[in-house]
DNA sequence: CTAAATATTATCATATTTGATAACTTTTGT
DNA sequence: ACAAAAGTTATCAAATATGATAATATTTAG
């Protein structure tokens, strides 16, 4: 039984291991994904709601804020993403 | 003489309030060409040697970091210009 | 001053994001 | 449990950034 545990442990060390890797790699993005989330919901806004004041559509907010998706926003897009939510972007180089 | 002077004045006065007024406007975007270029100094490299590094033009870098040009950069090549001049982009809303 | 080095500008092709729409899925409120 | 609200996904059109090239302008070094 300790042996299946071991070998367990092992495995999932691993697989954590893998998720951290992947999530440093992506590290920026994610962040910024997760801020923009953030930002929406301290606003009480919906996708919908941001969308209408952005002038945009809440698919489009969805596939902003969607960590499945690949996309690379342009600064621009943030800006006025910011805007909308009471915010203001600052882009910093560290 | 003193005429001509005083109307010249406010002239430049108007002037400097509208490019005053651009610049805030445009105040994220501006910071970022700035830093940019900070970046690229700082680590001695000029635009053809950065777009080996990034494998991109020297044209293209001279664009991303013109104020003349009203283009709005992707995440993705801000993070790219970033590793190539040895930091980190961080993005935050303040 | 002058040539080399560096940066700028324009143009077109390609890639990618955003706009727009609709169908679908998940979550929430009752 | 069920409908409405909220969010997701796919698709295509339009807009815009980046890639690539070449000519030109400006700056720098000697």
């Amino acid at each position: 039984m300790s042996r299946t545990t071991l070998k367990q442990f092992k495995e999932k060390a691993f697989q954590n291991s893998k998720v951290q890797e992947e999530y440093d790699l992506l590290k920026p993005e994610y962040a910024i994904k997760k801020k923009l989330i953030a930002m929406r919901k301290d606003a009480g806004l919906t996708q919908e709601k941001l969308a209408e004041i952005m002038g945009t559509k809440k698919s489009n907010i969805s596939r902003l804020e969607s960590f499945k998706s690949s996309i690379s926003p342009r600064i621009d897009t943030l800006i006025n993403y910011a805007k909308a939510t009471g915010h203001e972007l600052k882009v910093d180089f560290v």
